[in-house]
DNA sequence: CGGTTAATTGAACGCATTCAACACGAGTGG
DNA sequence: CCACTCGTGTTGAATGCGTTCAATTAACCG
């Protein structure tokens, strides 16, 4: 049961799932401002969040200072499911957004119910396949291949401008990479033609086989 | 009751489970030579697999030919648990070793179970455990730091020697780097008495705090 | 033993980083 | 409206870590 995978991609089409129906019932709202941090890391896990607007990211920061984003959660994403009893990571607002949030205790409370288990089981799959790409995109890429792929990966391969909502700084500690050489890559790859910024946070996509090509 | 965490870790206590008793009974014994293909990357998800004997390593090639490794498994460990409908990674035999495999509809049709849905959830969240240290070695670490980590990482802080199964360039595409930068990443080591090689796949520690400090 | 593959070592190169200076844009106050 | 500031992003030059290419040595297996 569990083990039968569904094929559509929770991010793209967001179902009607028992989960989200808990967390329309149960879900308190709440608000966060730009760069307030919604749970630490090193925190007890909770809450499961679901992210009504705006986006976070998750972070991870060594006893040295380094920085290693893990992702970063759009409308609709669930997040905060982490695979050990505290976080990991933390997690943290990366523009105002409002999340619904359900203690894990409600959430077992409502539980038994099988199709909720598989919900849950669902989204950790996902969070693992992710996962799983993003240590083949740091493992063996190189930076341009790096910052054409996370491009790539933000437009969701449709047409028009994409927006930036990250820094510099998030999208190098997402990709191994330093500030400058995001920096470079970026506008080399529009120097090529092969993408546009209207601003340093905006972005299309001027030639898509070119793109894929070099993203791998 | 899925989202409850076992404190535990698989990899160590290996405890009497709803799946090893079900693989026990229904797992089909299967030996596998040295380097033979357990699955193929693209191929079906179509068993679930639990290491008997030896070590498997799990291969995932791009386009271009560059392999990343995902990750080594020992006796005990449950694999090919891939969180899609088809397999992102091969699984090669490291070594000569003996599986347990049964279909995954097997698995369905025993189902219902909630403890076996609990343990296949369990299995996935330390793959998923496993994948974020990974993503974290892969995206900030030094060669030198990785390669610290990796042996730390198989010595499961026992003392005594431990065997090294795998080639260089194994280790090297589990950790992003070549096969040269190990080799002399290994040597430096040696060479400050921290680890010690009395066979190129043998090594024992010498110098577990800093190692440990290097490693991070 | 020899034959073959794996691992080590050396030297030169190159990609990404580091350090530093500059440009740009948004917000604020004169 | 412009001047000023501060945070963010870009660009340049020099450095260095890890790679590449090549040669040597060690380990493994008949």
């Amino acid at each position: 049961m569990s083990l039968a995978y569904a094929i559509d991609d929770f991010r793209d089409v967001r179902p009607a799932s028992p989960l989200t129906e808990m967390m329309d019932r149960l879900g308190g709202r709440v608000g966060f401002d730009r760069d307030e941090e919604i749970y630490a890391q090193g925190d007890e896990v909770e809450y499961l969040y679901r992210l009504r607007s705006g986006v976070v990211r998750t972070t991870r920061i060594t006893a040295d200072g380094r920085r290693q984003v893990g992702d970063f959660y759009y409308a609709g994403d669930l997040f905060g499911l982490e695979p050990g009893p505290d976080h990991q990571f933390a997690a943290e607002a990366l523009t105002d957004c409002q999340v619904q949030r359900v203690r894990r205790s409600a959430v077992r409370a409502f539980g038994g119910d099988v199709e909720l288990d598989r919900a849950i089981f669902e989204v950790t799959r996902r969070e693992l396949q992710r996962t799983q790409e993003h240590v083949l995109l740091l493992g063996r890429k190189s930076a341009r291949e790096k910052v054409a792929a996370f491009l790539l990966s933000l437009t969701g391969r449709a047409p028009g401008d994409v927006d930036l909502s990250m820094s510099r700084q998030d999208m190098a500690d997402y990709l191994g990479l330093t500030i400058e050489t995001v920096s470079r890559m970026l506008t080399k790859l529009q120097g090529e033609s092969i993408v546009e910024f209207p601003a340093a946070r905006r972005f299309r996509v001027k030639n898509w086989d070119a793109l894929e090509a070099i993203a791998d």
